[in-house]
DNA sequence: CTGTTAGCGCGTTCAT
DNA sequence: ATGAACGCGCTAACAG
């Protein structure tokens, strides 16, 4: 007797079926597996009537791919591996969801990763999309690591929001320290003289080009930059409020306050409500990210919008170009411009 | 000659460099494969020396092991498909983190697609899961399609916030009718006898079951429950502001108005202000699921806090329970209790 | 303790 | 137009 068609395969106990193989359809058509094959891939030469009779067969037993047995032949494995600092963070989360629509419009998988800001994370997600063969990644820098060992590996890489530094992977972010200036000098031209900032990383260039942003506003009119007008939580271990309370306390003379990111501006936004301090008649409040929140509040906050979803989207499609061109061509860099969005909360200074 | 372990393997031209097999590792550490493997993979007997050499050369090597091999093999890909319904609602964002956090620290990785509750693109992913082998499925259901393809093929499903009725899947929600209950209740119990709803879906039992737990609300109270106090956007093509405006002018008796979910929360507190409503006085305002902005606009608005985040991770705990057990066992269903939050947005009635 | 062998499911030669 | 044979990288048998 020959090996039988119906013999059990991978007979588990767990109550789970086996999975029909390209070796079932086609026994099931009546055909060999190169033909069965071709006439599911739409490759090469099958006669007609074979082709329906395959895809039949395939249809009646549901049959399904096996991606790895595709990957491990050579090809892509349609997985791109995405690393972002904090999913719940509604900035990355539209992040994601961008590249996503971008992704999955190109017939790619998106594998999330968040690595909490933390390197050791990064580190472990990228060496777990080497392992999957994802055929390219996108990720929020966290440090050079993860990055570095992509590249190194020959992955198509590229970095969203913000760059490590490392060379050989495309970039696509915000024009950070113009969205900086832009609502600086908003604030400039209400009469403000005293702004302060309020951010809670300089380590990559997106809080460090902010406040650059913000200091060359400020001197390129003629304002002084006192170090004290700038609260830095980045080394933040205590508790954020009350270190923001007493930089406020300890500046009353601050008509506005400038907040770095989403984050920042809830904390500001926050504590000057707890305070019971006007906005904008005791102080004048900008936030760099623009949320659904900060339309609902009243007054509303006036932001530097940034196109969070289209960074995403674009990040994606200069991936997948590359990943087309199997990695070759020069590293990209693009950079989207934001743009201010006026509400209430930023007025003149009240005297 | 032999075939040398010099010979230029795969050789692209894009720059790739080829990446190092398992191999070229035991050739570089002067064993066979199979001892490479047991050394790497720390089952069987290996020599410690042996052992240790291994290990420099994989690490001299950058080796990292090619997981679509391992799981053509047999084994666990160690990919979760998770399927939510918009990723731009911070609702599907936090479910999704929570999901994240849970996989993740068990060494899983998360395959996440954006179906935007359409039938058609769930199903696509499902297919997607299917093909790359994932060991399980989350998911908030569309329709009943793809749980049943992939239940249909074996693999373990944990459906999420909502259940599509398909049979042999495990499920984690929330009691959508009690959180309806408690929000309404406190309504009656200031003093409301005409509280209106708004919803933006009944098909599914989330939404069916706010609706359902309001009515019973009402009419536990021995109150009247007529349909007009119902606003149903569900079919809504239309502008949805203008049909709540409609309703808001076509009903007013309304002292309250319940929002099913966050969406409709903004939108109810978007109109509310655009009409110069004062709230609580003019009308009070409850959402079920508590948002952070909830919290920052004046009046704070009152709201049945969803554990958002545990219900994600809950959910991934279940399915990995099960995919551990190979699909094994009875399938399993999860309710989480909500809990009402009270801030300023109600109030007694005010005649 | 180690090496040899076989095969997971698929695509791609090469002969028919 | 079709089928037989090989190998992608890895691991689980089995010898030695």
């Amino acid at each position: 007797m020959a090996n039988g068609a119906a013999a059990v395969r991978g007979g588990g106990s767990g109550g789970r079926r086996a999975r029909a193989t390209l070796r079932d359809v086609a026994e099931a058509a009546g055909t060999s597996r190169s033909t069965a094959s071709r006439a599911l891939g739409g490759h090469g030469y099958v006669a007609d009537h074979i082709k329906e009779r395959v895809e039949a067969a395939a249809e009646r037993l549901g049959y399904v791919p096996d991606v790895s047995a595709r990957t491990l032949k050579g090809r892509s494995s349609g997985l791109v591996g995405v690393l972002v600092s904090d999913l719940r963070n509604q900035f990355y989360a539209e992040l994601a969801a961008g590249v996503e629509h971008a992704l999955s419009a190109a017939g790619y998988q998106m594998v999330l990763v968040d690595d909490h800001a933390d390197e050791e994370r990064a580190a472990a997600g990228a060496r777990a999309f080497l392992a999957m063969r994802a055929d390219g990644v996108l990720l929020t820098p966290v440090a050079r690591g993860a990055t570095e060992t992509l590249v190194g590996h020959g992955v198509p890489v590229t970095e969203l929001d913000r760059r490590s530094g490392v060379r050989g992977c495309d970039a696509v972010a915000i024009d950070n320290e113009r969205g900086a200036r832009l609502a600086v000098e908003h604030l400039i031209g209400l009469g403000h003289r005293d702004v302060g900032i309020v951010v809670d990383e300089v380590q990559w260039d997106t809080g460090r080009n902010r406040l650059k942003g913000y200091r060359s506003a400020l001197r390129d009119a003629g304002l002084p930059v006192p170090r004290r007008h700038v609260l830095d939580l980045s080394q933040g271990e205590g508790d954020q409020a009350a270190q923001l309370a007493a930089f406020l306390d300890g500046n009353p003379a601050l008509t506005a306050v400038f907040a770095a990111n989403n984050v920042m501006a809830e904390l500001v936004w926050q504590e000057l409500k707890r305070r019971g301090s006007a906005v904008p008649e005791g102080c004048s409040v900008v936030s760099f990210d623009d949320l659904a929140w900060m339309k609902m509040v009243e007054p509303g906050l006036s932001a530097v919008r940034q196109p969070v979803f289209d960074l995403g989207g674009r990040a994606a499609e200069l991936l997948l170009d590359r990943v087309g061109r199997d990695g070759a061509g020069r590293a990209e860099s693009v950079v989207l411009q934001p743009e201010l969005v006026l509400r209430g909360s930023t007025a003149p200074p009240k005297n």
